[in-house]
DNA sequence: ATTTTCATTCAAATTAATTCAAAATCAATC
DNA sequence: GATTGATTTTGAATTAATTTGAATGAAAAT
């Protein structure tokens, strides 16, 4: 077996696993543990994955790293389930612009890699999108450093030089009154203007965010579709007379 | 068998599998072993597949990767001392840009959190950018599958919009009478457009760039300062008479 | 204290580069 | 069309380099 098989082999492991044992990985390739340990520390050098004692890990970046609040399983399960279900309005040849945002990295995971373009303002779900093989544009712009969206005046010049089949835009708020509320004022534009610029456009947020305001304002509520998961009788009613929900089973 | 033939079925069965072993080929092709291996230094000469030891793989797959081997611990160590030295130069306040690549990438790692605003066009060098506070603008545009490089008619645009005290460009071949070269002509476009926007440019390359050349131009040697380690003394006369050369012990 | 894992070393095995003679291909002439 | 000599290609043999797996004692985990 050639050495670049095997450390492809590793690789894929980890990728699957999250982790390794020197063990497992000496039965998989069938290659001796001492052939694996030499791998290890090559492929560490190469910052490809962390060793630790008895085998090795991924490298988990800022961004991969699954915060507390995405652990809780119930809420992954749901931004998935709304993920899986937002990637399936994807049509082949669609030109669609993605948000910054941990939701819309789900919705990265679950392209297909149909003919697409994506147009994206969150770095963070680049690399998962050159992963698939996606034409992948980045706006320009200054980077917010918490969330690692890109804002600004540049920002908004940079995206308005695209036009969108659709957009799927990441929120915090929606309420009956306010409309679709964000924390930071330079997202806000960002979203509006994605949402200015798009055919169709996709509001994609759990159970958690309905009825909720944050400090500013995105859009009213009829601009765009909802697509969210179960939520209760009263939030519904009064919300969907103002524009289409799509409520997905997680 | 002719030899054309040969090399077809090499390339088929490189595509197929996306590595093969010498002895594979051998068989497959009826060929001994001595005519696969010369072979194989043929179409690596012709940038057709790469050679790893006990056979090939192909030239951009996932299967050669990992083997980014080619930076082994001796090429990393040299290009952390050139970024650490390319660092240095920076001063406070300066609005610098920053080249996609690895090297770039190190010297990031090395930039202090002083007042500082850096552009770059490469999505790898952010995340270290923010994490260390820096004030970072993202170049939008297209983005290239492998290296992570934006590129592209809105890339040049939207590069064009700054101004640079200085800029770091990263370069794979330095030549006393081509000049600066890179492999991808959209790159190379980059490349220089940033180093006409700028006060001051430097190109930073480990020795083994010196005397090499590569597809594109970018620029002429006199434009940049070069950022090396050490070399040869026959090399660093002709070129030293073009442009200036920092010499980084490592 | 015991077991597991790690780094280092070393010999065996595999693979690569080099050299050389035979075979094949080619060119020009008879 | 065959013959000869030059050139190229090929396969085998030799030597050099690399990779591999096991063995050892040190370090780490349980």
């Amino acid at each position: 077996m050639l050495t670049a098989e095997r450390h492809f082999i590793i690789l894929q492991v980890l990728k699957e696993q999250g982790n390794a044992t020197v063990h497992e990985l000496s039965e998989v390739t069938g290659a001796s543990i001492s052939t694996i340990r030499r791998d290890l520390v090559q492929l560490e050098e190469a910052e490809k994955l962390k060793r630790v004692h008895g085998g090795a890990t991924q490298y988990r970046t800022k961004w991969t790293e699954p915060s507390l609040n995405e652990k809780s399983s119930q809420n992954l399960q749901e931004k998935t389930s709304i993920a899986s279900y937002a990637a399936g309005l994807i049509e082949d040849g669609d030109c669609i612009f993605l948000d910054a945002g941990t939701t819309t990295q789900k919705l990265a995971e679950h392209l297909s890699s149909k003919n697409l373009i994506v147009v994206t303002n969150g770095y963070q779900v680049v690399e998962t999108l050159l992963d698939k093989g996606i034409t992948t544009y980045l706006v320009g712009g200054k980077l917010k450093p918490i969330t690692g969206a890109m804002i600004g005046g540049k920002a908004l010049e940079s995206i308005a030089t695209y036009r969108f089949d659709k957009s799927f835009i990441g929120i915090n708020g929606i309420h009956e009154s306010f409309g679709y509320t964000t924390a930071d004022p330079e997202e806000a534009i960002m979203k509006k203007t994605a949402i200015d610029l798009s055919r169709e456009s996709y509001v994609i947020a759990d159970h958690s965010k309905i009825g909720e305001t944050a400090f500013s304002k995105v859009a009213d509520l009829h601009e765009c579709t909802i697509i969210t998961s179960h939520f209760t009788e009263s939030n519904l009613t009064k919300i969907s007379e103002q524009t289409t929900i799509e409520v997905v089973k997680s």
